[in-house]
RNA sequence: GCGGCUAUAGUUCAGGGGUUAGAACGCCAGAUUGUGGUUCUGGAUGUCGUGGGUUCGAUUCCCACUAGCCGCC
């Protein structure tokens, strides 16, 4: 038995329609996975987030959760999902990201990277054993390995380097890993391990590898090749979107998705803009996560199906139309330009809450009609009318 | 009515007899991609209250006026 369900429904070219099957939730593919860093999507009630918004998956951190509240009070109030009240899916990011993305002093061995807390400035520890005991205390349905993430920038023989690093890593997450899986008690587990009623699932949480190798094509291959060689329920791409240019990002996904393999979701890490989204859909990713839709909403910055808008814009102080006049989410329905403008000049945190809500119900009601549409066989269409939308808003401003 | 203080950016104020008068906040506009929660980066704005005088030169010194604030009657 598998811990997670995969199944292709529907293609066409490179993009793929699917279903992701987990103990806790039965997710539709291409997804947006909303960013709950801290056991929260920031600014975000869970209660809209599963029923208006209906995200089926969202995303916990590792690093941010280890360093606060800590393994120890996740353990006893019974893993994330209890501690938190999110029944559905959740994705955990190793870490590693973090470490290098938040931290400036950091020591980084064959063992793994000792940093210092951005809350406290103590000196903590992480490697992918450690990373592994406190995903599985925090229960998630899908566990990312412990990689290094390079800059965009890096050289072939920085990358080179990093990558064969992370292979060793991505080992011994995966030796690790496998230890408190099979065991029924195992002293990580926050609850035992359970399977969905009427599930073939066997109730163990999955393993994602992570494929590097910046922008060097050949490298990015070499990744692919080792990291599908150790075996994993699914596959990422990292160290995109972090400095490099649009085309590149691009270019890779171009080569590297259809390389990876069919029987098992790919997931594009920390991307992106709306645009984003669908072209990594149309090479063929099936799951995504981004910081974007939410903080910028907090910072007043809106995704339409006309492009992006900036709340704090002048011309807004006494438009009475929607975010979005396309958008049927409940803040559109409800809340003017004007009034929105106003809480957000006026500093009223509900802007932000606003704003991040109906960014969300803007990516995910995005998703469903992109699976929607490679459903019927119009995906290449839906891409086309959808890309040429996004430039309204940017063509009336001229 | 008398005395005192003040008058400089949208606001609160700094400054100073000599080329393009500053700060903070506000305003305007950008940025944000496996989230260090209100951040960061830019930008615009002034007949220096009005009128006169001194001076080579006044927003700065002097006088009057006006307005505001405080106190007294």
């Amino acid at each position: 038995m598998k811990p997670i369900g995969w199944k292709v429904t529907a293609t066409e070219g490179e993009a793929r329609a699917g279903v992701l099957e987990t103990r806790r939730s039965i997710i539709e593919t291409p997804v947006f996975m909303p960013v709950g860093t801290q056991g929260a999507v920031k600014g975000i009630r869970f209660e809209w987030l599963e029923s208006e918004l209906d995200a089926r998956i969202i995303l916990g951190n590792t690093y941010h959760l280890f360093l606060r509240p800590g393994v120890d009070i996740i353990r006893k109030l019974g893993g994330l999902h209890k501690f938190s009240s999110w029944p559905r899916s959740i994705l955990t990011d190793s870490g590693g990201f973090q470490v290098f993305s938040l931290t400036d002093l950091r020591k980084l061995t064959e063992e793994g990277v000792e940093f210092r807390s951005h809350i406290d400035g103590s000196k903590r520890f992480l490697s992918p054993e450690i990373s592994m005991e406190i995903q599985a205390a925090l229960g998630s349905e899908i566990v990312m390995v412990f990689d290094e993430c390079p800059p965009g920038k890096a050289s072939v023989d920085e990358t080179r380097k990093s990558l064969a690093l992370t292979a060793r890593w991505a080992a011994r997450s995966k030796a690790r890993f496998d230890e408190p899986q099979s065991v029924q008690s195992a002293e990580f587990l926050s609850e035992p391990v359970a399977t969905a009623p009427g599930s073939d699932l066997s109730g163990r949480q999955a393993l994602f590898g992570i494929i590097q190798g910046a922008a060097h094509l050949d490298l990015r291959k070499e990744s692919l090749d080792r990291t599908v060689e150790i075996g994993f329920d699914g596959y990422a791409i990292g160290g995109l979107s972090v400095g490099e240019e649009k085309p590149v990002m691009y270019g890779v996904l171009e080569y590297l998705a259809p390389k990876m393999p069919a029987d098992a979701p790919r997931y594009l890490m920390g991307v992106g803009t709306p645009e984003d989204l669908i072209e990594g859909v149309a090479r063929g990713v099936d799951m995504f996560d981004c910081v974007i839709p939410t903080r910028n909403g907090r910072t007043g910055s809106a995704f339409t199906s006309r492009g992006k808008l900036n709340i704090r814009n002048a011309k807004f102080a006494d438009a009475s139309g929607p975010l979005d006049p396309d958008c049927e989410c409940s803040v559109c329905r409800r809340y003017s330009l004007a009034y929105l403008r106003h809480l957000y000049q006026s500093g009223e945190m509900s802007a932000a809450t606003l704003i991040s809500h109906h960014n969300l119900a803007f990516f995910l009601d995005t998703m469903r009609r992109v699976r929607q549409s490679i459903t019927s066989g119009t995906f290449s269409r839906f891409q086309r009318e959808f890309l040429n939308k996004l430039q309204e808003n940017q063509e009336a401003d001229v």
